[in-house]
DNA sequence: GCAATAATGATAGTATTACTATTATATTAG
DNA sequence: CTAATATAATAGTAATACTATCATTATTGC
């Protein structure tokens, strides 16, 4: 079971060339998670990642527009990938409680096992996801990348979430506010308990942040 | 009571020499929020400043290390304002649920008067703040900077409401959680309404977010 | 197996950004 | 009126974010 391989596909809008379809390709994309976790989006450069793989900056270029489609890619690729493993923990659930709880988990808790198998480390492209992903559509262009397909995947899983509020309480007005108020919100708390610990909680074990997300959800929607 | 004047104090930590001490420093804080608010953040430059205000960028240096300490900056003046707002719409209301209630509407709803006295445009810099805010603290200087004091009105605001929600309910153990996924959560759904609708829930008037939290909090908290 | 085609490498170059430094010219304080 | 201080004007540097060119190496088609 662990050997299943998943296939994520990502829209050809987002890249230049799939970087998919070739060694160098995997190789940015493997090593551009990497680097990113290690000095941060800000101070990640295409010339950098170019030494790292012995490659010249140009040649990245032929993949990705510039750094900020490979982080868009990166998110698009995470969200798309969240995505099966949401369908994966609630299929033949019957309890839409239950699916939610499960589904909750997903969103909020760190990724603590990678694969291994694929060229991307689930773990550490879900620390860049925590860390870095509101830089995506935090930008000038959101719109026109928006219409591009860019957070596709993004929304996809909100709409999913959504929808499982919904069986539960059907008349309950802000699903997709409530859901990405969780999902935002534990990517925030977690930088917030490493960085700025006054802005949240911590006293308490590793999973404060996926508990107190949890039962704000239940409370909200009224169960 | 409409020009009472109230003097913001802001660490000299924030600052090479005090804005707030010269014709030019005043210019610099008044045009960057205009500047801002008009090209973003990212494309803000201290030369498009200085050609707006007609003063060479080494002038602005002189005042800011770089853009960074003056988005920094403007926050911190956001936040110490708001915390005299704050202090201004609670004072001498006696039921805590009430002052509760007013203080989540003063940090989820849009500013929409300018005091039009000092040279600081309100409504434009809570605009930049909604916008632009989490890139002042999502940086690889956090810690250093946090040292140095640059969050401390937010966090004095965040220690504010969760002390009036630990009069309502003492037992309550997330309150500092739950005041920051407020305020990140209604600035980020703003920004959903006017780029990615469908991660939130647009269909009804303008206060569905300020509702929404305000909602969500008494609910969490239990009353 | 060889030509054609495509992918990559090596190198160079440009505009912009984010500063720093220097000197000249105002302004203001005593 | 002088001294101190602030600002203006100008120049310069290193790094970034690209773009362009051409040689070289793989790959594939036949």
């Amino acid at each position: 079971m662990k050997n299943l391989h998943i296939q994520i596909d990502i829209s050809p809008e987002l890249y230049s060339k799939d970087p998919d379809s070739s060694v160098l390709g995997r190789e940015i994309i493997s090593k551009s998670i990497e680097l990113i976790n290690e000095i941060g989006f800000e101070a990640f450069t295409f010339k950098k990642l170019g030494q790292l793989i012995n490659s010249p900056e140009s040649s990245i270029y032929r993949y990705f527009e510039n750094k900020h489609m490979l982080l868009v890619y990166l998110t698009s690729w995470y969200w798309t990938w969240t995505e099966y493993r949401l369908v994966f923990t609630t299929t033949n659930i019957d309890s839409p409680e239950e699916r939610l709880k499960r589904a909750i988990e997903i969103l909020t808790k760190p990724v603590l096992v990678d694969n291994s198998i694929s060229y991307v480390n689930e773990i550490l492209l879900n620390e860049i996801i925590f860390c870095e992903s509101l830089k995506a559509y935090h930008t000038k262009k959101v719109d026109e990348e928006d219409k591009k397909g860019c957070f596709k995947a993004y929304k996809s899983v909100v709409q999913r979430l959504s929808d499982i509020i919904l069986e539960i309480s059907p008349k309950f007005e802000y699903p997709h506010m409530l859901i990405s108020t969780v999902i935002e919100g534990a990517h925030q708390q977690k930088y917030f308990a490493e960085h700025l610990s006054a802005l949240t909680d911590v006293k308490r074990g590793k999973d404060a942040i996926s508990e107190f997300y949890t039962q704000m959800v239940f409370k909200v929607i009224g169960k």
